[in-house]
DNA sequence: TTGTAAGCGTTATCAA
DNA sequence: TTGATAACGCTTACAA
């Protein structure tokens, strides 16, 4: 079938075997108008007999383009992410583009070599979920000239793309219902301190704290990471510092992803709180598995499959020279009412 | 700060720069022995002022090398894969490969695409969970002499590496426990007919019937899609066709995936069937959402972080020519018992 | 230790 | 309509 050691299969290759010049052949292959409709025709059914598949990489370092875009995120394995991916992918698919895919472990050093690289692949764009939104790497972006679109947060410039889940109002929302439902003493589980996204939804919290009188507390706001164990770890240590100091209270729990949230009920099963009868969670994201928990995790909805659509599209949009306007879409986080939060006095 | 439209850095223009020729300045960035001491340490300095990345494509192009490796994978979606991604990006943060990750669909066509992507995109290698085994796309791979690690379903060839978690011993488990529990009539809610997996799952179930002695019914096969509305739709529609016509009867469920399980559960809140009451039922995957069921699930565990480090170094192994066998592993699932599953007489 | 030059597989320009 | 040629950015003989 297949000749062992056969010669590589290049346009070169193929011009020798159709007796024409490469410059033909690449015409043909590319469906140039200048290229004779009977040659095309006679090149096509060599280079499919042939089994020729074009080399990506010449073609990248000639055209400048690579149909390529790269994905940097904070995180591969936290679920948030899926539905964007999946949506992402689809798209891609449709239209021949492919996606390098990149986690940044919300780490920046790791983020400013993700960016590098996808620079030096020459990728067309990129998407990203930004570790700070005023880093360096953020320049490193723009400086390079890399089209871009923003998920998650967003930097503080004027000529960008950015497809934005408003944490700000997701947090001002979930501590509303709390302080509607009786809650005064609230505890913001946020994700990490360098994170933007942490930044922004402890203002949100703030902010209603503030429209309803009530004193922020700052032993009622911790930052983690985003994982369920995580959500656990801190969890355990507040009930171990609250049993024995006793200088933080709290009836509700806010916290910035699902995961935590998750993390909180384990450790509320293990040492014996339920939920909500001693304590209100309200989570973030609206992943799966919230709607299965026992009670039901009450969390704000975020619109997964649209960020990913939409960045997606502006980003390609851009990349063809379809739009050359800078787009900024703000999403707003839907409240899920379910069962983890509890009327209290 | 960065002169706009400023001149392209790259090799020959660092050379300029630093008044020597370009093969000096490739040399020192790659610190070729060939190279002093203070020029590597003179071109370096000036490589880093002028924020100099290489260009990947054109290393790519002259070195038939591309540090990166292709992932294809059934659905971007199915959190079975979360685990086994991240585990792959991990281990390629650490030593500064990428990867690019594709979504075959469960479609061969789409699948060939994206072999041949890989191909085009000159990847060192993949890690793959093919659509079938025995199909067209299998010899594209190897007559490609593309490296590849398969995961998930294993073509009927010799010289191949792969990380294989036994879906045959996973049924047979699962059946198997069933009929210990009682159970005799065992709905089979497999994947996709066309799937590899799909084929080798119904073998460990017809394998535990034949076992003990319980004939197979052709009417307890069934075959959809991996997902959770699938799931929901198929079990609606037995249940429709169960009360009318009456001529399948089943007290357990086997299904290929944790997500069709879920399905179920949807549809048996909503018609109102009790799980493990009226019907006992057992998942696959084992991922997040399982345990939090009401009740938990009962499924078998993959061990997904494993296929993700062990596919990634033996591909790795691999393109780096440290290792020439092919390596084939074979992981057992594990049954973990939880509350879907009722012992009767 | 350094420089020259050819080549990886494409494509755009120019000339025929 | 086709062919020759140079160039994309990098590396590696080979020569100096």
């Amino acid at each position: 079938m297949s000749s062992k050691k056969s010669k590589k299969v290049n346009i070169k290759y193929i011009a020798k075997v159709a007796g024409v010049s490469p410059s033909t052949v690449s015409r043909a292959l590319r469906d140039d108008p200048n290229a004779s409709k009977k040659t095309k025709e006679r090149i096509l059914k060599i280079a499919k007999k042939l089994n020729y598949y074009p080399n990506l990489l010449a073609k990248g370092l000639r055209n400048k383009r690579t149909k390529t875009i790269g994905i940097i995120l904070n995180d591969l394995k936290n679920p948030l992410y899926y539905d964007t991916i999946k949506a992402i992918g689809d798209i891609l698919n449709d239209i021949d583009y492919t996606m390098v895919l990149c986690d940044s472990n919300y780490e920046q050093k790791l983020e400013k070599k993700n960016i590098i690289t996808m620079l030096s692949k020459g990728v067309d764009g990129i998407i990203i979920s930004p570790v700070n939104a005023k880093s360096e790497n953020i320049k490193l972006i723009i400086e390079n000239d890399l089209k871009a679109v923003y998920i998650d947060s967003v930097p503080d410039y004027e000529k960008i793309n950015y497809v934005y889940v408003n944490h700000e109002i997701a947090s001002f929302i979930a501590t509303e219902y709390l302080i509607k439902n009786g809650h005064k003493n609230i505890l913001l589980l946020n994700g990490p301190y360098q994170l933007t996204s942490s930044k922004v939804f402890l203002k949100g919290y703030l902010k209603a704290l503030k429209k309803y009188d009530i004193k922020p507390n700052r032993a009622l706001i911790k930052y983690t990471d985003l994982s369920i164990d995580k959500g656990y770890e801190i969890f355990k240590k507040i009930y171990k510092n609250n049993s024995i100091v006793n200088n933080i209270n709290f009836t509700a729990i806010i916290s910035l992803s699902d995961l935590l949230a998750i993390g909180i009920y384990e450790a509320s099963k293990e040492i014996g709180f339920i939920i909500p009868g001693d304590y209100s969670v309200i989570g973030y994201d609206n992943i799966l598995t919230t709607s299965y928990l026992n009670p039901p995790l009450t969390t704000l909805h975020a619109p997964k499959i649209r960020v990913g659509k939409y960045s997606a599209n502006i980003l390609l949009n851009q990349i063809e020279g379809k739009n050359i306007e800078y787009k900024k879409i703000v999403l707003k986080p839907r409240l899920v009412e379910r069962g983890s939060v509890k009327k209290i006095n």
